[in-house]
RNA sequence: GCGCUCGUAGCUCAGUCCGGAUAGAGCGCAGCCCUGCGGAGGCUGAGGUCGUGGGUUCGAGUCCCACCGAGCGCGCCA
């Protein structure tokens, strides 16, 4: 990546000068290239004469003219100029960009990959919503920030593996499979009322229909008996039917589809609760089993085992990840949560602790919840309530790109409303088209240039000087960079941003420059541009999930 | 009460991690551009005490402190 190639260009530099004696022999400070915002003061920067003068005791102009003096040339680049108060404004050279076109096309669906995993095996855990309902919009966010993340890690070299948790095994489904089942007792005309707490949604009338046509009467019991076990196993794997849909529309696929329930039927369970009690982390008062987790770091120890015999869903999560660790050996996990799950954070870095695994090798990333509007209205996601705002509502309404593309355009850490009716009212006007616009017009280019010019194998880039040409170009290049970047932030709403801008330099480049003229060379040359940029498009939409249309 | 997160243009949000040059984008608003490859496009403009007040620094939207406001968390719930 040049970024990098020009960081150690310039610390080179600097070492030389050290060397020669015209700098004092200081440590220098880390000073990562800047992208400057105003063009004028080139394609990168570097604020290190600033950062070394205090150090070195002289001026950071004079700093920055003497790295200059001593920094190599490089055939990317163009020219390097000292600015006040100190900064080393570089300009990558116009040949050299122009160049890179046939570089981009060489990558093709590779392009923007980065070697940084290595390989690294790599676990990204993003929605693992209780199987009691459909998928919700507020579960939107967790599904475009999981699923972009896994995309963008896997662009960037690591090896990795999606999961969903299945929380079958859990009060909730019991709750669930009881709500299930007076709706289908009431099917068969049957005087009995969902529990208290239970699922009022019409989806549970639904599912209670479901459950009669594939098995009759069949699962009824006597009456006032509880409900037979089928029920609870049957609806808990009809609800996963339509979670996976509802997932599958938005085009999010998972490589495993973990039972929570399985952690108790193979043993892991026991394993990693015996493996906890080695460590000397649990301990046993009030009838309770507890994890000593004020120990390591939390400030509080929590229950593993209630009084009643019955684990917590903190001991599932601690038998989860130790089946991730120490079972299947991921290297790293990245779980994905809402924030209200916040508390739970620091206990599973202490349970990560205590089961011999460094918690920095646990990376949880909180999504803020949510406000669901209708207009000025909040509307409270409350499933008492049995008001639910499915996430497949929204995108009929307004389509699957675009909510992805809504969705993964905010920080993880902002609090963002969702009004619904804004939603679909400008689902037109939505930023995604501008950006899969631009590539169907690259397409719709191509197609037309098809007819007229037989092959553009042989175009020759270095005709490419118009100035919007190379601003394409550099933008392309940009790619990598932000994938590099996503997979250390772990902040993917960079994506949303740089996919307009992409897009802004193509539209700029097309309003100012002919694509197929009278003169072949340079359409062909062109073309070559243009088809970069179609590759540069679709990565950066694919990263997201987001579809690349050929036309709209 | 304590803790975490947030407060930037009319609206929705980037930029804060790691301080740097005149604070950006989309939508909305006012105006302009089609006798050539897709006008879901391009160009221009109006619009900001970066929640408030202190502090650190050559330099603060960015770091520190206090305060105000909002969301979430502080269970033998998940």
């Amino acid at each position: 990546m040049v970024k990098h190639e020009l960081e150690r260009l310039i610390s080179e530099a600097v070492r030389k000068a050290q060397a020669a004696g015209d700098l004092p022999a200081v440590a220098v400070p880390d000073a990562p290239l800047e992208r400057p915002q105003r063009p004028e003061h080139g394609d990168y920067a570097s604020s290190l004469a600033m950062r070394l003068a205090r150090l070195a005791g002289q001026s950071p102009m004079e700093i920055a003219k003497t790295a200059v003096k001593h920094m190599d040339l490089d055939e990317a680049v163009g020219s390097v100029d000292v600015a006040p108060p100190g900064f080393l404004n570089i300009r990558l050279s116009p040949s050299w960009l122009a160049a890179q076109v046939d570089a981009i096309l060489e990558a093709g669906e590779r392009f923007g990959d980065v070697p940084l995993g290595g390989g690294r095996s790599l676990q990204v855990e993003y929605v693992s919503a209780n199987p009691v309902g459909p998928i919700h919009v507020g579960n939107g966010r967790g599904l475009a920030l999981g699923d972009t993340l896994a995309n963008v890690l896997a662009a960037a070299g690591y090896q990795v593996q999606r999961e969903y948790l299945v929380n079958d095994a859990g009060t909730q489904t019991e709750t669930f499979a009881a709500t299930l089942y007076a709706r289908y007792q009431q099917l068969f005309g049957r005087e009995v009322e969902i529990p208290e707490g239970g699922y009022p949604g019409e989806y549970m009338i639904s599912l209670a229909q479901r459950l009669r046509e594939e098995k009759g009467d069949s699962l009824l019991a006597p009456p006032g008996e509880p409900y037979p076990p089928e029920v609870h196993d049957l609806g808990v794997t009809r609800m996963m039917d339509v979670i996976r849909d509802d997932l599958a529309m938005v085009g999010v696929h998972y490589d495993r589809w973990f039972s929570e329930r399985s952690l108790y039927s193979d043993g892991t369970y026991e394993k990693s609760l015996a493996h906890l009690r080695d460590g000397g982390f649990v301990t046993e008062r009030e009838g309770a089993v507890w994890l000593s987790s004020s120990e390591l770091g939390d400030e509080k120890d929590n229950v593993l085992v209630r009084s009643t015999g019955a684990p917590t869903y903190f001991a599932s999560d601690i038998a989860y990840h130790y089946d991730k660790f120490l079972v299947r050996g991921f290297q790293r996990v990245i779980d994905v949560w809402g924030a209200d799950h916040q508390g739970h954070v620091p206990r599973m870095k202490a349970a990560a602790a205590a089961l011999g695994v460094d918690p920095e090798r646990l990376t949880i990333i909180l999504y803020q919840l949510v406000t669901l509007k209708r207009g000025a209205e909040v509307v409270r996601l409350s499933k008492r309530a049995g008001e639910v705002v499915t996430l497949r509502e929204v995108v009929e309404e307004v389509g699957a790109d675009a909510v992805r593309f809504f969705f993964v355009s905010r920080a993880a850490d902002s609090h963002m409303d969702f009004d619904i009716e804004l939603a679909k009212r400008q689902s037109a006007e939505n930023p995604v088209y501008y950006v899969q616009y631009a590539h169907a017009r690259i397409a719709g280019i191509l197609s037309h240039a098809a007819e007229r010019i037989r092959s553009f194998e042989d175009g020759d880039v270095s005709l490419l000087t118009h100035e919007s040409e190379l601003a394409l170009v550099r933008k392309m290049l940009q790619l990598a960079e932000l994938v590099e970047s996503v997979a250390v932030s772990l902040e993917p709403h960079q994506l949303p941003y740089y996919a307009m801008d992409l897009a802004a330099a193509f539209h700029d480049f097309y309003e100012k420059c002919r694509v197929v003229s009278d003169d072949e060379a340079l359409s062909k040359a062109r073309l070559k541009l243009v088809a970069a940029a179609k590759l540069a498009l679709a990565r950066a939409l694919g990263l997201m999930g987001v579809s690349a249309p050929e036309r709209m």
